[in-house]
DNA sequence: TGCAGGTTATA
DNA sequence: ATAACCTGC
């Protein structure tokens, strides 16, 4: 059991009643209690998020006046280096499993085991499931339970080497530092290994946990490992880091040109000694924790995404070189098309680290004849998603403040957003009277996965036609999506949204019946998704009130359009233009 | 990884 | 009449 924790002091003690924690979540649909006090950083009193942090600390941030999480680890491991290097070996070696569930390509699992083969004792896998921390940052009860399923695999992949995995949950997030350095103490173990998460919460933890590990003689070694180039590695001619993609992801590739090392993938660990088994033999019999009551599914949607994503890092690479054998080469052409499986379907992977995107990168540049940049645009094309992928993460770990409801641009921070409950839930349930967006929404809502393509279609519907806040979308997909990454969500929405990294020369409205008729011209996916409109012609399913299918959509109760897409055109505009004048 | 409104090319 | 192409936001 965990060691109890002291309650949330009642309303009637907060002042002014402030929100339970910093760390709460703000209800969608309240105006938050604290909506007054924004007003000194010009935010509108109808906002129902928590005060955004004043443009001033973000831009103390940008000009490295406040310290940023990324440092503040930096720090820690700087500060206690001497004291680290004098501790001894102990009696077994940790490996601290985050979003790393795989045995492939992991520089601190590698790290960790040659040492532990090194100084010929044993490596234990550790695994600490905070319900708390899945609630704070609003995963998906579908990336909960693909995480179990992995555990689940991964545990069985470390047995077979006499590796075992020690897995527990710890209710409160708080509590994992020091119940880290209770079970190495208990194990004897007084090296421990980690691979580094990028999100502000995590950063502060992991220093937190090297000076509370050096303060128990023990040396935590945390390491950079998610992304193929370490985010940081890369700046402009003037030292600054990038905030757009294209120059960014031309120093990745010069990058990766003059540093082939880090696209050197580390091997597997080998196995255990032989008397592991004995000496940690209660460690081998753990159990897989179970889901909290908040993130379970139903029988039916959790065999549903068995089938969808079998678990593991083995199917991960299995899917890896099928995309690429047989897909790989016609990426460029037909990613965007919605129908028919043009995409890699990775993400669950990624997210959860059952597949290393170095190993993704390396694999993909074999398959391009050794090239990243050149050769074949299918291969290139999807190799600079991939650079998508790092390019949030480096964002992330620069400009820390996006953790924090913020959007990139501070002239944003003015603009008029809506909060329309009834809309907000047509466009959860897919019931806008948009094909395309109700077709994305529905897959979503059974997959828990969309199409990168209306992920850009429903997320610029949610904020230019509604104009509802994107935060709310943001978070929602988080709430959804079995592959639900804070980096990659939080950038899609910023650029989704127009608020976020990626400055345009135009504002990018998109048009949801020209992306439906350019991206699924027959309308199979609208009638995979959409069942009240299957009976609709090609022509008309994009728009079936308007292009004569009117009788058979409303016959079968499929709804009219919420909104009128120019109106909400200019509106948006109009928002956005007043924003910036403010 | 945009859209809209225009002009030009072709039948 | 239609599509392909161009250009400003």
């Amino acid at each position: 059991m965990p060691p109890k924790r002291k309650a949330t002091a009642p309303a009637a003690e907060r002042p002014n009643g402030s929100p339970p924690s910093k760390k709460g979540r703000p209800d969608l649909h309240q105006p938050h209690p604290n909506a007054k006090q924004t007003e000194e950083f010009g935010i509108v009193l109808r906002q129902f998020y928590p005060p955004e942090m004043s443009n001033e600390r973000c831009q103390a941030y940008t000009d490295g006046k406040l310290e940023r999480p990324i440092e503040t680890l930096q720090k820690a491991c700087r500060e206690t280096a001497e004291k680290r290097r004098s501790i001894n070996v102990g009696s077994a070696v940790v490996h601290w499993f985050k979003s790393d569930l795989r045995l492939h390509d992991s520089r601190a699992l590698h790290t960790a085991y040659q040492f532990a083969k090194e100084n010929q004792v044993p490596l234990i896998g550790l695994y600490i499931v905070s319900p708390e921390d899945w609630a704070a940052h609003s995963i998906s009860p579908a990336r909960v339970d693909f995480t179990l399923r992995t555990l689940k695999r991964l545990q069985q992949d470390l047995g077979e080497l006499d590796i075992p995995l020690h897995m527990e949950t710890q209710e409160k997030r708080k509590a994992i530092p020091k119940r880290i350095v209770e079970l190495c103490q208990l194990w004897g173990a007084k090296n421990l290994y980690a691979n580094i998460e990028y999100e502000v919460d995590e950063l502060r933890r992991e220093a937190k946990l090297v000076r509370l590990c050096a303060d128990s003689d023990i040396n935590f070694t945390s390491t950079h490992d998610t992304c193929v180039v370490t985010p940081g590695a890369l700046a402009s001619q003037q030292g600054k880091q990038y905030s757009v993609y294209t120059p960014w992801y031309r120093s990745w590739l010069a990058f990766l040109k003059e540093n082939p090392d880090y696209l050197e993938v580390s091997e597997e660990p080998g196995s255990n000694p032989g008397n592991a088994r004995q000496q940690f033999k209660d460690l081998f019999d753990c159990k897989v924790p179970t889901a909290p009551k908040t993130h379970t599914l139903s029988d039916e949607y959790q065999k549903r995404l068995e089938g969808l994503y079998p678990a593991g890092e083995h199917e991960a690479l299995q899917r890896l070189d099928n995309f690429l054998e047989e897909k790989g080469n016609k990426y460029e052409e037909l990613r965007s098309m919605l129908s028919g499986e043009n995409t890699s379907v990775l993400s669950p992977y990624f997210a959860c680290g059952a597949l290393s995107a170095r190993t993704a990168a390396v694999t993909a540049k074999r398959t391009n004849k050794g090239h990243l940049d050149r050769y074949d645009p299918g291969y290139m094309t999807w190799i600079s998603e991939l650079a998508w992928r790092d390019f949030y993460k480096h964002v992330l770990v620069n400009w820390p403040f996006i953790c924090m409801n913020k959007c990139f641009k501070p002239e944003n921070t003015n603009i008029e957003w809506e909060y329309d409950k009834d809309q907000f839930q047509a466009w959860c349930e897919g019931k806008t009277g948009f094909p395309i967006v109700d077709a994305a929404m529905r897959q979503l809502r059974h997959c828990a996965w969309m199409h990168n393509r209306t992920r850009m279609v429903v997320s610029s519907f949610l904020t230019k036609d509604l104009m509802l806040d994107w935060r709310r979308g943001e978070r929602y997909f988080m709430e959804n999506l079995i592959d639900g990454d804070f980096a990659s969500n939080h950038g899609g929405w910023g650029f989704g949204s127009s608020t976020g990294v990626d400055p345009q020369p135009y504002f990018r409205i998109f048009n949801p019946l020209r992306q439906s008729e350019r991206f699924d011209p027959e309308g199979e996916y609208i009638r995979h998704w959409v069942p009240e409109l299957r009976e609709v012609s090609d022509k008309a399913i994009h728009e079936p009130y308007a292009k004569g299918a009117a009788v058979i959509a409303q016959k079968n109760g499929y709804p009219k359009p919420i909104v009128d897409h120019a109106e909400s055109r200019d509106r948006a505009l109009e928002r956005f233009k007043s924003a910036l004048q403010k």
